[in-house]
DNA sequence: ATGTGC
């Protein structure tokens, strides 16, 4: 990215002045060294946001910013109903509340070493991974306006996992206001055989091992210690999410047009909060957010039963639960002092709620909530803990991942799957992945480097390292 | 991300 159109703020933020169309400043949060390697693209999509009706106080990017549809991935932006403010689809997403949850073991690295290799064929065996994978669930029209409805408490309910698992999930597993009449038959139709599937793309479910602590006093409020086996799961709302993308884009390039709202990009497409429109997708959306959420309440009840065959006596309790597709309502105070409601899309962008916020379970309160960060395929992931002082920074948001530093094709042309999962095996991480090609798009250096990401997002104020993640078993999309 | 590509 050229810098030169940009103001230093601090040491990783980096602001775009408000010109031409742009209401807001842009913000970007990023070392020195990210913010050049960012395509221009992403200051271009930073301030086509910032044209948008009823943006409050700066359309922002996240250290592992990159290119998107309309939004940059990364991108964060709020909206005030008040002022005309919009809501997008592009702006979410369309894998609407895609996320990662982290389980506990009580396992050290020992502990699953002695089971590693079978354990990896069994995770395989049970959890449906890969492209249009169907679980063992078919939902009549009742039950999936029940899902769409209830999230992780339906999937609870349904006899996947405990009560215990929703006190750590955020909404306690259940976004209210989600609108299953406003989720097209197709969508359902595509979600009925889906539930408890992985997916594609970067999906995965994750054995892990802690390997550094960088902040003690957070991770021992986590319950982690060096040498903890975790597990980690990251996927979304499969068919049905990117089906109410789909259909609500095309709605909504028509009603942004007929409101007079003059998009820079069309892919910008959106609908003024309070209008029917704004509001049938935001019934949809989150509606889309609870299948996510059971989805990964399912997944979560597949490893508990795997981990049970091989290991009698381990209990998976959860850490946490994440998303980073979504646009949520939530009360934060704008740069003008006043306190008020707000509609914030975070696109490529976790939720990071620090010390005090009265959404955070009890445990969690004095050091903030859990950012879960995944890393690239046999790579490390990161815990983080949303930072004092977020809330003014961001809205409350941090970064999400490593970012692609390379396209699939690219990554296609340079790996070999079946090369990369024999170099990762030679470094005791097991991969196993209904498809190579999947796998060589995923290759490691394909991404970019995660520890980099989150240092930046701690230099930014936007949430501190906690603890390192080391990946040993990694069951792929 | 995606019954992977207008």
């Amino acid at each position: 990215m050229d810098t030169s159109r940009l103001k230093r703020r601090g040491p990783c933020a980096w602001e775009l002045p408000a010109t031409g169309r742009m209401r807001v400043p842009g913000v970007i949060f990023a070392s020195k060294e990210l913010v050049q390697e960012m395509d221009d693209k992403v200051a271009e999509q930073v301030a086509n946001v910032a044209s948008l009706p009823g943006i409050v106080d700066a359309s922002y990017a996240m250290p592992d910013a990159h290119w998107g549809y309309g939004f940059p991935i990364g991108g964060v932006a709020a909206f005030d109903a008040d002022e005309g403010g919009v809501v997008s689809a592009g702006g979410v997403g369309f894998d609407i509340s895609c996320g990662v949850r982290t389980l506990h073991t009580g396992l050290k690295e020992a502990d699953l070493r002695a089971v590693q290799k079978p354990l990896a064929d069994l995770l395989f065996a049970r959890i449906p991974a890969g492209v249009g994978s169907t679980g063992a669930l078919h939902l009549s029209a009742a039950e999936m306006d029940a899902m769409l409805r209830g999230g992780a408490r339906w999937a609870v309910k349904a006899g996947y996992g405990s009560e215990a698992d929703l006190t750590h999930i955020e909404e306690h597993g259940c976004v209210t206001g989600a609108d299953p009449a406003a989720v097209s038959d197709m969508a359902k139709k595509r979600q009925r055989d889906e539930m408890g599937t992985l997916g594609s793309g970067n999906h995965y479910l994750e054995v892990q091992v802690m390997d550094e602590v960088f902040d003690a006093v957070a991770a021992r409020a986590y319950g982690l210690a060096v040498g903890d086996v975790v597990v980690s799961i990251h996927c979304g709302s499969r068919g049905l999410g990117h089906q109410i993308g789909t259909d609500f884009l095309r709605e909504m390039v028509v009603a942004a047009s007929q409101a007079g709202i003059a998009l820079p990009d069309r892919e910008l497409a959106c609908a003024p909060i309070k209008s029917a429109l704004g509001q049938r997708y935001l019934g949809a959306m989150r509606a889309g957010i609870n299948c996510a959420l059971a989805n990964r309440q399912i997944l979560t009840h597949l490893a508990r039963e795997a981990f049970a065959a091989l290991l009698p006596g381990a209990r998976l309790p959860l850490l946490y639960d994440v998303s980073h597709n979504t646009c949520k309502e939530e009360t934060h105070t704008s740069a003008d002092g006043h306190k008020r409601r707000l509609f914030v899309h975070r696109k490529g962008a976790t939720r990071a709620f620090g010390p005090g916020h009265a959404e955070l379970p009890p445990a969690f309160g004095k050091v903030g909530q859990p950012v879960l960060i995944g890393g690239s395929m046999g790579t490390a992931s990161w815990i983080l803990a949303g930072a004092a002082g977020a809330e003014e920074r961001a809205f409350g948001s941090a970064c999400h991942g490593a970012g692609r530093a390379m396209s699939r094709n690219a990554a296609l042309r340079r790996w070999h799957g079946r090369d990369v999962v024999d170099e990762l095996a030679a470094k005791g991480i097991l991969i196993r992945s209904p498809s190579f090609r999947g796998v060589a798009e995923e290759a490691p250096l394909a991404y970019k480097d995660v520890a980099e990401v989150v240092e930046a997002a701690d230099r930014a104020g936007l949430a501190r390292r906690v603890a390192r993640l080391r990946p040993l078993i990694c069951i792929k999309g």
